[in-house]
RNA sequence: CGGGGCGUAGUAUACCGGUAGUACGCCUGCUUUGGGAGCAGGUAGACCGAGUUCGAUUCUCGGCGCCCCGACCA
């Protein structure tokens, strides 16, 4: 796309009423825009980011099962009377609102009660199972205080998958199929090498879950890590108790700080039997099946890899999530010659199947460069007087800042689409 | 929800009990063109309400909003 035609502009200057650097960052490039405290909408750099973490976790989620789905947000309060969640002080997030008759609803905070209801139509027996259901949907949760930007909002998406197997035995196994899943994608995402699979509690509905929390410190928590393992155990679990039944000595752990960038945990045969889920087995037994969750907020994971990796520059986006994945700079001036050999690079690029972004803007170079940095594409090209002279192009790593000259002629193979 | 801070052009900021200045942005023109250019002209502003006062953007009170710390975070 061009430049010249991208609604949103940079700002040199970082809002005041944002301190965390994801939010200043992506502001500043214009990413996102904000609409209130907690509430950000994204613009189409932002919305391309999302799109790319969205299909990173879609792909990996198919690969294990995973069948999509989208479902509501209004959500009928008789469903979460039956499992004893619509009383506020049970769940303080709720947004609530009202039909002009007078009737009641829910605004979806999660959908543990929606889904499986819905199943009751649809498993009635062992063969129906196991079913391993997601939805990439927004979420709506009244936060206290929304906080450190796009980190902790009250409006945002979500993937949450639900896994509905016929005994433990089977949920575990999805559920460390799950685990390796989310691993993958936090990989994919550029921050596999700093987030941690991490023992935690499992809440109100069993005695654990596991977190993955991402070392920054613009995070929330705070974990410790056994480097040989690999493994980390929550602050709030971390007891004598619990180290020894992981084979983990405090000796050898270290404190970080940290942000939670996903969450997966068993949720047994609450659900099931509080909506009245049950499946026939080969004996001809009524049973409940056997429940886990599995959650990821996307919004999150943009503003932590935002925090891992941007640097004093501007934003730094890895491959796979980048906006886009080449930054085509023109440098033309009043040169036509340069602006033609620039269009041409552009189809050319483009043809191949890359996506571009040209910036063809009658700009200087600095407020090119430097725009170009602040947006962070993983991949800088520039066109030029200076380049067309050398017989190539310039390609900048935004990453290293290492800078080569490619020939023409090896142009088509150093973009080879593969 | 407890505590603290803050609301002035699109953005970032300054000053002031007598209606507001600067920078960036934006518009026009000329020059410039590899790291956020220069000159000239122009555009645009006091969160809302009440009170005090001859007069309030400034002081007081209330509301609303935003940020931070804590608590909370199925």
């Amino acid at each position: 796309m061009r430049q010249s035609q991208l609604f949103t502009r940079t700002r040199k200057e970082a809002p005041t009423d944002e301190i965390s650097k994801n939010a200043q960052l992506l502001i500043r490039a214009g990413f996102i825009y904000k609409e209130m405290a907690g509430v950000y909408t994204l613009l189409p750099l932002g919305f391309r980011v999302i799109k790319n973490i969205e299909r990173i976790i879609r792909e990996e989620m198919n690969a294990i099962g995973g069948q999509e789905v989208l479902m509501t947000t209004l959500q009928d309060p008789k469903l979460w009377e039956k499992s004893g969640r619509w009383d506020d002080s049970v769940i303080d997030v709720w947004f609530k609102t009202t039909l002009r008759q007078g009737t009641e609803l829910g605004i979806a905070n999660t959908h543990e009660e929606a889904l499986t209801n819905i199943l009751r139509e649809y498993i009635s027996s062992h063969r129906d199972i196991p079913a391993y259901i997601y939805q990439i949907q927004t979420k709506f949760r009244n936060e206290l205080r929304a906080k450190s930007g796009i980190m902790r909002t009250r409006e945002f998406q979500m993937k949450d998958l639900y896994s509905f197997n016929a005994d433990e035995a089977g949920f575990r196994a999805f559920y460390e199929q799950c685990a390796q899943a989310y691993m993958r994608i936090f990989a994919r995402a550029g921050i596999g090498d700093v987030t941690y699979r991490t023992f935690a509690s499992g809440g109100s509905f069993s005695p654990f879950s596991d977190e993955f929390q991402t070392l920054t410190e613009a995070g929330e928590d705070t974990i410790y890590i056994d480097d040989a393992s690999g493994r980390a155990v929550n602050k709030e679990v971390y007891t004598d108790d619990v180290l020894a039944e992981l084979g983990l000595s405090k000796d050898a752990m270290r404190e970080a700080r940290s942000i939670e960038v996903g969450n997966i945990f068993p949720l047994g045969t609450r659900f099931p039997e509080a909506l009245g889920l049950m499946y026939t087995d080969e004996s001809g037994e009524k049973k409940f099946p056997y429940m886990g969750s599995y959650g990821i907020g996307l919004g999150r994971l943009m503003g932590t890899i935002v925090e891992v990796l941007s640097d004093d520059k501007g934003l730094v986006w890895p491959h796979e999530v980048a906006p886009f994945a080449v930054h085509l700079v023109s440098l033309a001036g009043n040169n036509s010659d340069v602006a033609a050999e620039a269009e041409n690079t552009y189809n050319a690029l483009t043809e191949r199947g890359i996506e571009v972004l040209f910036d063809d803007r009658d700009a200087r170079a600095g407020e090119k460069f430097a725009d170009a940095d602040l947006i962070g594409i993983p991949t800088r090209v520039v066109v030029s007087e200076k380049t067309i002279a050398a017989g190539g192009i310039e390609v900048t790593d935004r990453k290293t800042g290492s800078t080569e000259l490619v020939p023409e002629s090896a142009v088509p193979d150093y973009f080879s689409n593969d």
